[in-house]
DNA sequence: CGAATATAATAGTATTACTATCATATTTGA
DNA sequence: TCAAATATGATAGTAATACTATTATATTCG
């Protein structure tokens, strides 16, 4: 993966920064500490000047690469959906059985984060601690189709179509490949916060895995 | 329904509201306001300056009922779950099969919202268009944790569990019955948001509805 | 009818979410 | 290498938000 990835650039739509922060040292503390405070105080609590002091700046330099908040939320997800697009399309590239690569798909998709160092800016495993709480957010919004109109989630919904594919080559009949898709990648992060904070309403634990539950439950699904 | 809901107050977490909005005709305007406004701007637009001027008064009697809009929120996704939970106690309790009767609750929590005359302040359409939208912001929050130990969650919880017992009666082996619970009505909710406004990723349209794809979903996962 | 309670109006505060301007540092490219 | 361009940093300012507090005016209730 290292290996694979090592110099590959996640393509995040352009139009979610005013200068991309891909391009200087700056721009990477915005990242990098953005997601940490995040993490810390909530996307809700996040400020441009909190951020600017993160990074020992100030505000004006955060929004020299942001327009605004949401535009960094749209922006941090999107990366995040392109990382595991990236694993997805890798790990799952050379398997010849359609049930074995869907299976390995969701696999990717549940499984714990582990940092990848090919960017060491990001902190991967709160990025997706991240997207659990916060990516619902970047769509529940009054402008969201505006926004999906811009492209602003084409990454979201390529993950979601690259299952749908796998879906459809299982089981030609079944009629719900495409919600079917989108379930599993909406379970994988709704089941994950039913853990963390409202054990009662689900079964996974740290014994059972969210991918346990979702694999059981595709399989029994896509059975012909 | 309405016979039997008729003189039936939907009971909300009393630590939800200051003073209880349907003890007055000021506080049930604030509710029927606060849903229209919400349809309207959103509810990142709401602001209690706005839904005192809607009210034909001002904040500081909307601040009377409500400590903020959070709990407002709170307020009233409890009592939409709180009033799809009478239905589906009252509608499902004499069926006796346990299969029909799951499949029922799923036609109730997916049907169509249709107006119920016994609350007249409160508009049942547009207030679940806004669980659909706002729901998951009520608990995606720093205070998560706090918030639901104070119980402010209990009712939705309730109506997973009301679901789980029926997976349960259906198939006592199945080792997912919560999680598949949970993720009904997850589901249920955001599919309905695609079909909405992302329509590539979902097979729910006018001719499809959610609860075909969750119907035939459940038949397939929890037969023998 | 007077006391208690509910509502309305106004004012004030700290913070947010920006925009604008200017100074200074750094890069780059002729 | 030096001037020009660009990036960053610091400060100031604004309208709106999310409240709290106070006081005045209705309303209702014993």
């Amino acid at each position: 993966m290292k290996q694979l990835l090592g110099n590959l650039k996640i393509a995040v739509h352009d139009k979610l920064y005013l200068k991309d922060p891909e391009s200087s040292l700056l721009g990477k503390k915005i990242i990098e500490h953005s997601i940490l405070l995040i993490d810390e105080i909530g996307f809700e609590g996040l400020t441009f000047k909190k951020l600017g002091t993160a990074i020992g700046s100030n505000e004006s330099s955060v929004y020299r690469y942001f327009e605004n908040k949401h535009k960094l939320l749209l922006y941090l997800t999107s990366w995040y959906w392109g990382w595991i697009e990236y694993q997805l399309v890798f790990e799952t590239h050379s398997i010849g059985d359609a049930s074995e690569k869907l299976d390995k798909a969701i696999e990717i998709i549940c499984r714990p984060i582990v940092e990848d160092s090919s960017y060491a800016h990001i902190n991967e495993v709160l990025l997706n601690k991240m997207v659990i709480n916060e990516f619902s957010k970047s769509y529940l919004t009054k402008e969201v189709d505006e926004e999906n109109k811009e492209g602003y989630f084409s990454i979201y919904k390529r993950l979601v179509h690259r299952l749908e594919e796998m879906i459809q080559t299982i089981n030609a009949e079944y009629k719900y490949p495409t919600s079917l898709a989108s379930t599993i990648i909406e379970t994988s992060l709704h089941q994950q916060f039913l853990k963390d904070h409202f054990k009662s309403i689900t079964n996974c634990n740290n014994k059972i895995s969210t991918a346990d539950f979702l694999l059981n439950f595709v399989a029994k699904i896509l059975k012909k």
